[in-house]
DNA sequence: AGAAAGAATGAATAATGATTCACTGCTTAT
DNA sequence: ATAAGCAGTGAATCATTATTCATTCTTTCT
């Protein structure tokens, strides 16, 4: 048997998946799914095209992973701002001032995750992408209901009312491709646009101005 | 001069005209820009593809139009609800009823109008769209406003967060394909769903539960 | 009827982009 | 050193669609 798999093949191997992964984000977070073409990603992994099919069976089978690791990526955050401590209310109200801001600082990732059209596979993920997000807002706000600092309502409702909200506010005027050079690493603290999107949203949950 | 376009042969290319954009319309209705292939519509409307182009400049020309024309039908339905008797919050909330219903009944083309991407010569339509929604949502606000019937808020902000709202509780769970079969042509009177969308929009405008 | 002009046609072309595969070149184990 | 086998390559292929244009109808007017 003169060859065998061996650690530092496995390792190489590995390797080169990881940074067409990371090209394949890179390109998607600069111009959406629709400009990821394999080509491009090839060159920017720096390997030829037929490479990434030894890494991937099909280009929706790369796009649905990238999918899969920039929801959970985003999914976690909001998770990780709701599993603080304070009541209902605070707790919803850090987590999507913190979709918000991340979706504002990454708009063409937002806007390719919550809307851009994609194959059947990666719209699978989606639906999970809708149902994770979903299930945190709604668990919380339920949560209020049941301490009371929430009017009762339809949590799933509300949710869904939520991620819309705020991505009609973000990605439609800033989406398509108008995210001119502006780079803004440094908005870390208050943004009003964040703000009065967070308003609404927590008047439409609390019916109570703030 | 042996011919001259006559009466006749006017109305003929007319009809023709008319076809070709009831087709699409149809088409786009039916499956999203992104399925209303000049190949497609040609041979719906019943000519040959070439005579698309006898009508029309472009493929992008054409959508344009259509774009146009499937607008200004939603457009002008929420401008009457907005123009109807009553104080600002009553008629914001039958327009906003008007906006979710139909576009509930027309899911695909919602979503077509909303959030599918098109050529850059259609998205300018788009922005004309959102801006007119924009404008009779935040005139109707700022009525609302000055009457003292709706807190003192952004406007615009506000407005476009109505839009987010409903277009995501309508064109997220029921967008991409899944608009199975169910024909519901007798939706006219109450959705429980359509209700729900609007509690949370009238609360997040008024701050006030109904 | 016949000539001029436009309308309609649809096969051919062009452009884009995913996927394949025959080949080259490394790794491994003897 | 060498044979076996897998990894990498990228030009060629296939698929999809918009668009063109040489050709064939139709209409109009004398």
């Amino acid at each position: 048997m003169p060859y065998r798999e061996t650690e530092k093949m496995r390792n190489r191997k590995a390797e080169a998946r990881k940074r067409i992964i990371e090209c394949t984000y890179e390109c998607v977070s600069d111009g959406g799914f629709r400009s990821a073409q394999i080509t491009r990603v090839a060159a920017c992994a720096g390997v030829a095209t037929g490479t990434i099919y030894r890494h991937f069976e099909s280009k929706e089978h790369l796009f649905a992973e990238i999918f899969r690791i920039a929801t959970q990526r985003e999914v976690d955050k909001v998770a990780e701002a709701l599993a603080t401590e304070g009541n209902a209310v605070t707790r919803l109200e850090t987590a999507l001032r913190q979709f918000a801001e991340r979706a504002l600082r990454g708009p063409v990732m937002a806007w390719s995750l919550i809307a851009e059209p994609v194959d059947p596979k990666v719209e699978e993920e989606r639906l999970k992408f809708r149902r994770a997000y979903a299930e945190l807002f709604e668990q919380a706000i339920k949560e209020g209901i049941g301490e009371n600092s929430l009017p009762d309502q339809d949590a799933r409702q509300s949710s869904t009312c939520l991620v819309g909200a705020i991505a009609e506010s973000l990605v439609g005027p800033l989406s398509p491709a108008q995210t001119g050079g502006t780079d803004q690493t440094d908005n870390n603290d208050h943004d009003p646009l964040v703000d009065s999107i967070i308003c609404f949203c927590m008047q439409g949950l609390t019916g109570t101005r703030r």
